[in-house]
DNA sequence: TATGAATGAGGTTTCATTCAT
DNA sequence: TATGAATGAAACCTCATTCAT
């Protein structure tokens, strides 16, 4: 018999994931202190730790949350899978985008020395990978491209474009993309346009 | 007149830099301590400070070494400059790299919020980007393909190799170079820069 | 007219001393936290505090409960207090009073510093101390035998093998208890009080 | 090559040990903070976690330490063991010792559920209990007295003396000495008292 | 009556940096 | 030049207690 609804237990939680999200994405998971994520979010120390077993459970909570909301490859035909995977790509310019992207270098550096933020973050990346290839397998390649290598490379894409544009303004989106588009094209459209699924 | 010659100081210097990288590649910047730097290096605390007026000091020179020894395109024909992009590449299986690779995403990391770490980080990027660029605007590109933008990719498709390698243990770094040669060669004709289309 | 039966409230002042003992017993009074005691007793951290004004409140509760159950000298003859004495002794060994012993030494620590703890722990020992030395005084001791300085050993000779039990599986109690036997044969000639020497 | 001498050293863990030991035993292990012990021994936070690898690791040397200056049965004949025995019964009554009386009991508390504090503090019993044994079994003993048994109640005899006087101000110590004189006298006396060895 | 979410002071411990030697 | 003992602010986390429901 909860003295709260479960609605209201979410909506505690998301508080602090949200709080925790925005102080992560601004100084990075070691430069953020409980004291920081308790002022940003307007929750008094102890609670957070009625939700969170420790600084280490916040974190893990918000890179298990840092999934791509998008389907990189979504479904449908060839044509829509690739103009996902373009808009997938134009998400990153978008400015709103800021935080997460900051957010998703730190993480990679986290997944660089502890296991657990490692396996939850190698979800986000190869669960997609995996489907990419799944994907390139069922479309006549160029020869010499390997459909697993041709998904890392894609994946690779998206998180080199990633970086930079998280280190610079500058970054032209729309240029980036138009590359990539026309890459894609050659490599994809050289087999028959109707290979379906 | 210094009392001890300079090469002696350098040679201290070196010292802290490389017990300091081992460390940062180990466990990220902020998971080390200066008494880990001081245990790795052999020198005692005190004097790591008058080579270096702070942890944030060592960092920063770690990252301005950080720069990639080879040259991303060297220099040569086309056919020289390919090679020496696939090398790179190449060089990013090596498991004598997994220590720098490491490092790599860690000043990546500090480098979205560190403004002076952001200012030497992005020169390891700007630089050969613009190179590269350099380069294919003197090749036949094929159309579509916007020599600026595709620099920021061939940057990318490294980037991301670096992030899937740190990661994981199982990739083909083979296949990848393979699929990315296929895709160059795919792009762009080869031969002298001169040559017709 | 309270809107519970006085039994009713009894029974869960019961439940929670119960669970506290418990507690006690097994990690102390500092390493037993309020919450731990709702844990145990499964009773809300809100109503234990309608029972008791705190966690102080609830030690000595428990310390004015923890006084020993048998009277250590009992009534009767000589031969009959003697006996009790020996079974109170008795009683240290059986396995069923490890908890109660625990939360003895507990007591005995926490009365050091606590002068609230101490009056109720004093009143645990002075008391059946008193009546050991009133019914020495009616014995025919062995000469240089203090009637009040011998029922300080005979306390405690109870309390070391109190403390010596909690700390050792080892301790061999029936051997302690014959050669208490022995040694209280030696100083008290048996038989009625008035029996000349 | 160290930067202060031995002596030095062992002074400043001395300085923290008193600190401590005094906080202890007015407090208790658990209401004494470590900020009290730096306070008291003004030392700072940072230092005394040079020499201690926290507060469990203080507690222990404490523990450690308290074992029984005097040995409890010394050496040399019958009468010298019995007069050293009822000597350090006095002791207990002595001013100067209430600290490390309550910081006795303090130890007994913490022996009970701290397994590391249980050797160490089984170590002060055991072994003086055991000397005490190997005396008794060489002594003549009246019958139904078992040596390891009535070195336990020997122990006992002192642990109790010990409880008392810190609980209580007014235990007599001579009477309880004398008593105990007394008593020791019925019991070994009753041989031979050239009993050597 | 009964709940358990909420508070925030205070606990232990770490660590970048300084400075007497 | 070189050492490493020393500092103390600040980190993470716990817990007795309160109070809206």
């Amino acid at each position: 018999m909860p003295k709260v609804s479960a609605a209201y237990l979410a909506a505690r939680r998301r508080q602090i994931l949200d709080a925790a999200a925005a102080c992560f994405a601004r100084d990075g998971f070691h430069r953020t202190s409980m004291q920081d994520i308790v002022r940003e979010s307007g929750i008094s120390a102890g609670l957070v730790y009625r939700y969170f077993a420790g600084k280490d459970d916040v974190i893990a909570a918000i890179v298990g949350e840092w999934h791509d909301q998008r389907q990189i490859f979504a479904t449908g035909g060839v044509d829509e899978r690739v103009a996902a995977y373009l808009d997938y790509l134009r998400s990153v310019g978008d400015p709103e985008s800021a935080a997460r992207l900051r957010l998703g270098v730190q993480i990679w550096a986290e997944a660089v020395r502890n296991p657990r933020i490692r396996e939850l973050s190698r979800r986000n990346v190869d669960d997609p990978r995996a489907a990419v290839a799944a994907v390139l397998r069922t479309l006549p390649l160029a020869p010499g491209l390997d459909p697993d290598a041709l998904a890392r490379v894609l994946i690779a894409v998206y998180q080199g474009l990633l970086v930079q544009t998280v280190w610079d303004d500058g970054v032209d989106n729309a240029a980036y993309v138009g590359t990539v588009e026309a890459l894609l094209g050659a490599l994809i459209r050289s087999g028959p346009p109707s290979a379906p699924r």
